[in-house]
DNA sequence: TTGTATGCGTTATCAA
DNA sequence: TTGATAACGCATACAA
């Protein structure tokens, strides 16, 4: 590759200015503590060269990029997107630019991600979930880069998190699931390992069940990626087992659609032969005919928190308080009791 | 802020293996240039201390960064996603990191967002569409940025582009829906300023009817943001003027799906009382009943595509050809005649 | 195969 | 209020 344009820099718009460095520095920087007309001819010599600091070299100087990383699953759905937006949003407030990366659901992509984050100088980095190799955690401390977990608040966990108990939130629409009747219960999941939401709602739906007294093998677990495509194509294997369920638990809304779908692809009633519950409470789910119960998510609410729990923590070293979001379940027309 | 634990740099790394830095930085540059026992004590060292280059330092030494910039208008949405995950895929397989930066539809945000990718070293920037201010095409010029225009084809354009006829393919559609008797015809478009898809969309439109002999003023357009609700709150605007539209056509699925929300709330048959057209086919277009009939973008070639061309631009200074991709219409069941 | 020395573009310290 | 200059962490031309 050749450049065969060169970008211009400090020196040359302060040898076009007739001033230092240091005062074209200053000049960007700190506007007050030069001369005006001083800065003038610096902000003329900047706009006729179209100059524009580098921010390598800058960060390199100053020691710090006022920069954010995030790092999703995935940038495919509206899953993340929407907290993703408010974290953004809040973080600019504060003065953060934010970085964001997606996995794709791989453990070792997320690694790539997140060495690559560190090594463009994010001052702070947002993570989905807890569940990783030890070793990253060891690394992001050896770097000094302060984490913040999140999508997930779990007393139990040793790092600060800003979410919701997966858990709890899916034990409890399971709860009204089997109080309407259900025995024969499904859950369409993402897949399990290294993702501790996914894990968790699942222990959640096992929860319920084995309190109201019901068997482990009542319940179908169908793991797949995220995808309407992907949520009709497991209704569709469910369907075809030997007992097929009653009701039918999604990992998250998108699935959910897909299998809603299928349901009247098969010419399957829905909620008066299967119930579909979603998951997350997406525009989607009440997009969808009929309208999707759910579990909200209070995703913006959560991506504020989050922005704002980082921000302190890398512009005043404060700890970070975990917090806690509560879900809520949100009743519309694809739940219904076992006739 | 303070920084109280120190990056380890090459010099640590030097230190500890008993090297040079010359020879570390060759030795995770080029390995083969290095003896195996040196390369063992240097990948000791780097695994012991926890290094990781700094990236600033890296790109103003190396004068390059590998890194491409992509700005979008939003994220909140599958609409970019889908391309945007094709060409972020593709460049890493010519071995680019792909930044991502969104604009939530504003021509300030996307200067900002321009002018920090440039600053943070993208070796070449992706940008939708091609209408925005002459400024900034002149600041990328002057920067030496070679810059890839996608989601418009436009061959009256002067900067090379990835895409597809936005005009031609709305007005495709348009001439489908006139060609079923449709008269009172209506438009829910993204705003149009600065938009140049959805201006070239509304021009489709006009196009067609003014062949068919149709006067304009049978034409209504609201203009609304992207959402799901936008499309119930425009299409709810639409069905209580004076002359209700029989057809509306919709500047995304997005917005359609929402329409067709709001038609089933409001007790409209679709399509007997109203046709809905999307705009995409996304996957929603299926998820919804009844499915959608849009027309059908290949986001994901169009990223591929995209991809290649600002690749072999950044790598060995090659003219960007621009790449016209096909619209196809897909009939499902929101579209039919009069009655 | 390895080491030395220089420069990349910026900030920040210290003098003037 | 300004200027000279030393870092910052890395790559690379050149020497050994």
């Amino acid at each position: 590759m050749k450049q065969n344009v060169n970008k211009p820099t400090l020196q040359d718009v302060a040898r076009k200015a007739g001033v230092s460095t240091a005062t074209v520095s200053r000049c960007l920087n700190f506007p007050d503590q030069v001369a005006g007309r001083t800065q003038e001819k610096v902000n003329n010599a900047v706009r006729e060269l179209g100059y524009s600091p580098d921010f390598g070299a800058k960060a390199m100087a100053a020691r710090r990029t006022n920069t954010i990383g995030a790092i999703i699953p995935t940038m495919a759905n509206a899953l993340f997107a929407r907290g993703l937006q408010a974290f953004q949003e809040e973080l600019q407030l504060h003065g953060f630019t934010t970085l964001v990366a997606s996995t794709s659901y791989s453990s070792e992509t997320e690694e790539q991600q997140i060495r690559s984050l560190v090594a463009r100088g994010a001052d702070g980095l947002l993570l989905i979930g807890h569940e990783r190799d030890p070793e990253i955690y060891r690394f992001l401390e050896t770097q000094g880069v302060p984490v913040l977990i999140s999508w997930v608040y779990d007393t139990a966990a040793t790092r600060p998190s800003v979410g919701f108990d997966n858990a709890a939130a899916m034990k409890e629409i399971a709860n009204e699931v089997i109080s309407l009747g259900h025995r024969q219960i499904a859950l369409i999941s993402a897949e399990l390992e290294f993702n501790d939401r996914a894990t968790a709602r699942l222990h959640g739906i096992q929860d319920a069940m084995s309190e109201a007294g019901l068997d482990a093998s009542n319940l179908q677990v169908v793991e797949t990626y995220y995808g309407i495509d992907e949520g009709a194509v497991a209704f569709d294997e469910l369907m075809k087992t030997a007992k097929p369920p009653t009701a039918v638990l999604c990992g998250n809304d998108v699935l959910a659609v897909g299998a809603l779908r299928r349901a009247r692809e098969l010419d399957i009633k829905v909620p008066e032969q299967v119930s579909i519950i979603g998951f997350d409470d997406l525009d989607l789910a009440r997009a969808t005919f009929p309208a999707l119960t759910t579990v909200l998510v209070p995703h913006r609410e959560m991506g504020k928190q989050a922005a704002i729990a980082l921000a302190s923590k890398v512009k005043d070293d404060a700890p970070i308080q975990s917090y806690e979001l509560k879900t809520k379940l949100v009743f519309r027309d694809t739940l219904g009791p076992v006739l």
